[in-house]
DNA sequence: TCGTTATATCGTAATATTGCGATATAACGA
DNA sequence: TCGTTATATCGCAATATTACGATATAACGA
């Protein structure tokens, strides 16, 4: 009868998008420090810069984050307001203490 | 510096337990119907069996949902309350008609 | 133009997820 | 106990995701 998933599939690729620990933590990074650019989310989390980049087109591909150039730099920044209730909703607050990514 | 991902991990699994349209469809059904055994949901899904009884492992391996036998049947609820708005923060709400899975 | 820095994309091996038929288990009624 | 119904698990081929070095592109300063 109803075998129509296709009003889901967009807000399934959101999700799929955002279920990486990674992504998270750039998620919540970005949030927290509302603008960042790639080499310093890069020595935050200790990753190589090919992953890092990729977790962010990722990200950039569903419309969670968006990119500014400045100069040689890009800023990355948030760009769909749901995912900052999203991370409120399942990111337990943390400690004060040193910023992430 | 900051390498550990283990905090997001869990997050990450749950996001990625609800990161599929079918089971996007289940949870947004259980949220509108409370409750609901397989066999129904296999009918209004128009799925094999054991793909929706794998979908619903899925669910349930995350705390998503949770299970009550009744008989034969087995009764699907919602267990983890976030999700109630995290459906409502990211489906659209859905024009009056015939209920969902 | 060249060298350098910042970022993105390619290629690909390793790993994970998906769908589904076949089969197993669990509970019921006779 | 047997047959039946409801649900779960197995096995596995197809597909998707992941990580990351290598390479490409884009912007800058000299």
């Amino acid at each position: 009868m109803n075998n129509d998933f296709t009003p889901y599939v967009s807000t399934a690729e959101m999700l799929k998008a955002l279920a990486h620990p990674v992504r998270l933590c750039i998620v919540r990074g970005l949030l927290q420090k509302k603008e960042c650019n790639v080499s310093y989310m890069q020595e935050c989390l200790d990753l190589p810069q090919s992953t890092v980049s990729q977790h962010l087109q990722k990200l950039r591909s569903v419309g969670i984050v968006q990119t500014e150039r400045n100069g040689l730099e890009i800023k990355y920044t948030i760009a769909d307001e749901r995912v900052k209730q999203l991370v409120s909703l399942l990111l337990p607050e943390e400690e004060e203490g040193a910023p992430d990514a």
